[in-house]
DNA sequence: GGTTACGGT
């Protein structure tokens, strides 16, 4: 920060102190007191702390400092008073956060009075030493460092009290002249006379020697009367191992503090998925994007995410890369199971760094190796310092995201997305034009009406689909009937090294999702009041076992449902019968006779809601329904149902071709366990994400 | 307190 004021030689800003050094580092500071508190140990001594600012500080009070004392070592400090403090000692520890130790005998500390602070208007006094900043020696050991001029830490001291009563934090005054003039006149002749050098070789105003001497005006009682609240004496544990997610690296043993995001308990084993953040970023970390950038890059194909490709559906994490994911191991699961839910705050005491498949930073944290019930997943105060600054992160985070929805990315990141947004509209219209031409090629598809057109003239292939039904990924080119029936990877070898003498023939179906072009030559059940049943009837819903047992849930739930809401207990089941409305890929000799490809088309019931917005019911009891439904599957497939009903066919008009248009489809391939015996396996295909508007 | 941590996908 420009506006910060630099510390004298050998002196640390406090921001330093507080991010750039290691556990048990010793620096020299000088800063406000902004905060301070007195209690007593179980030993009688004092245990003394306060909270020191400067302009780098991260919050109002800045770092934390402590020290245990006798009761009669123990200084006189005020709020507002300038301390400066000489190797101490970088002490972070689980229970007390961040914390400053002050060790008697090796430690010094310098007290500038607030009261003693010249007039502001005198700063040119003071660095022409005609002024000077008056100080008291309150306490100190042999003395380790060789201290800077005492001008320069006099201009210093006063210019960081400046700064504070310049800042918006309304808790400082410079006191008035007079109480200025009445404090300086005692305390300097004191602290300068009779006092052997010590100091920097140039200045002319000397350091006293501090060792062995006693605090100055430091007195019991008013520092009795001054306590507020009670620290309790404790031990000092140190924790060299707390980390940010920022500071993290492969294959550490760290305490973390985080807000939890996301707890998964496994399914299949004991233990849990934990998503973690304390609001700052690792670029080891997964980045999880805002639904626009997601967009961009993988063209909105929200469901990959089912696939666990992309982040989780339903993210509420921070944006970017802040949040960790920790592979979590009984006993500590149980406590994170049982005791916490997303938003707590959680101390977690070692956990091990290491690398994911996706080649992202995670953590994993297992049981103890010498006490095999210890938990490591706990509980923090609120009011705890490591808690208090991942709120302060969080805070700046939530400001950050109100400014610009993106902050967290990086130029770079941005022409990333950029460019894949680039390459997906390319590739979406060079799809377009695939398919046109491809179209063109076979005229017998086209309509009657644009068969001797001029191909400038041909609409795009959009326009020969139903434009009421569309079918999600639009960027995905069709596969045509005729291709998904004999698909090639049926008869592709396994792997590319796989013995083809071992390798069988075909498969028997494969896995796989198409994008295509079809039209409705018929429908199951024959009867539209048929395409939705109840689940309690027991001749489409038979009982399992499961169902059966006493004090079952599911049971529970659907007799409830079953009175309370009764339409939920109701499903679609139905499916199309489907051609082929697009030319198959090998072009047929125009003269000769060809018969588009066939196959029935299940219509879940999930994609049957998806692709009717109508939710099931009991189609012989609302009338209305049945007509909703009518109406939304003529969109579908034309005339069809009502030539059918009107001859009282059960199968597909043979010798009318119902009227109605192509319409764009997602199909999935898939088999059921059963039917032919040679493979076991029955072929299906199953209608999704596809939708009348 | 000790410098360790696998196991399952």
């Amino acid at each position: 920060m420009a506006d910060d004021l630099s510390p004298p030689t050998g002196f640390v800003t406090i921001d330093q102190a507080t991010n750039r050094s290691s556990n048990q580092f010793l620096v020299n500071i000088i800063g406000i007191i902004t905060d301070r508190n007195v209690g007593t140990t179980r030993t009688g001594d004092f245990v003394l702390t306060f909270n020191v600012w400067d302009t780098t500080a991260q919050d109002i009070y800045g770092l934390k400092v402590r020290g245990f004392l006798k009761p009669d070592k123990t200084p006189e400090l005020c709020k507002g008073d300038v301390i400066m403090l000489t190797q101490i000692k970088k002490n972070s520890n689980v229970q007390y956060g961040l914390t400053y130790m002050f060790n008697y005998g090796v430690s010094m500390a310098v007290v500038f009075p607030k009261a003693s602070l010249p007039d502001p208007k005198r700063r040119a006094d003071i660095a022409r030493g005609v002024t000077r900043v008056t100080y008291k020696t309150a306490i100190g050991g042999p003395m380790h460092v060789k201290l800077p001029p005492l001008s320069e830490v006099q201009l210093y001291v006063f210019d960081l009290a400046l700064r504070r009563s310049e800042t918006s934090v309304t808790d400082y005054r410079f006191p008035s002249p007079a109480q200025t003039h009445a404090h300086s006149s005692n305390t300097l002749s004191r602290a300068t006379s009779n006092l052997p050098s010590q100091g920097h070789q140039s200045s002319r105003e000397m350091w006293p020697a501090i060792h062995g001497m006693p605090a100055t005006t430091a007195s019991i009682s008013t520092v009795r009367n001054n306590e507020r609240t009670s620290i309790s004496a404790g031990t000092t544990k140190t924790n060299m191992k707390f980390r940010l997610l920022k500071d993290l690296r492969l294959d550490q043993y760290a305490d973390l503090t985080v807000e939890i995001v996301k707890i998964f308990p496994r399914t299949h084993r004991e233990g849990a998925d934990l998503y973690a953040t304390d609001y700052t970023s690792n670029s080891m970390l997964f980045d999880y994007l805002s639904p626009e950038e997601e967009t961009a890059l993988h063209g909105g194909d929200r469901d990959l995410q089912d696939y666990g490709i992309g982040p989780k559906k339903g993210w509420h994490g921070p944006l970017g890369q802040y949040t960790i994911c920790v592979d979590v191991w009984p006993p500590h699961s149980n406590a994170l199971i049982h005791n916490f839910r997303e938003g707590d705050i959680c101390f977690l005491k070692n956990v091990k760094t290491k690398i994911s498949q996706e080649n992202k930073l995670e953590a994993r944290m297992s049981e103890d190796y010498i006490s095999k019930d210890q938990i490591n997943v706990r509980r923090l105060n609120h009011e705890h310092e490591l808690v208090r600054r991942l709120f302060q992160r969080k805070d700046d985070y939530n400001r950050q995201q109100t400014v610009n929805p993106v902050p967290h990315k990086t130029r770079q990141q941005k022409k990333k997305v950029r460019r894949a947004h680039q390459a997906r509209e390319e590739e979406e219209r060079r799809a377009l034009e695939e398919n046109e031409s491809r179209r063109l090629d076979d005229t017998n598809y086209l309509p009657k009406s644009l068969q001797n057109n001029e191909p400038e003239s041909s609409p795009p292939l959009k326009l020969l689909s139903n434009q009421n039904i569309v079918a999600s990924y639009p960027s995905q080119q069709y596969t045509s009937a005729a291709d998904i029936i004999n698909s090639p990877h049926l008869n592709a070898p396994l792997s590319p090294d796989s013995d083809p003498s071992t390798t069988p023939k075909s498969l028997p179906f494969t896995n796989a999702r198409y994008r295509t072009l079809l039209r409705v030559i018929d429908f199951y059940p024959s009867t539209l009041a048929d395409f939705s049943h109840c689940l309690s009837d027991p001749s489409y819903n038979p009982p399992t076992a499961c169902d059966t047992s006493d004090n079952d849930v599911d049971t529970e739930y659907q007799t409830q449902t079953l009175s309370q809401h009764g339409r939920r207990n109701w499903e679609w089941a139905f499916a199309l019968r489907v051609e082929d409305a697009l030319p198959p890929t090998n072009p047929q000799p125009s003269n000769s006779q060809h018969k588009p490809a066939q196959f029935t088309l299940i219509v879940p019931p999930k994609s049957a809601e998806f692709l009717l917005k109508v939710t099931a019911c009991d189609l012989r009891a609302d009338k209305r329904a049945l007509a909703e439904l009518r109406e939304k599957l003529f969109i579908l497939w034309g005339d069809l149902e009502e030539i059918k009903r009107e001859d009282g066919m059960e199968g597909a008009p043979t010798d009318y071709r119902p009227k109605n248009q192509p319409f764009e489809a997602c199909v999935v391939e898939y088999a059921t366990p059963d039917a032919y015996p040679e493979s076991g396996w029955a072929r299906q295909w199953a209608l999704v994400e596809t939708t009348i508007k």
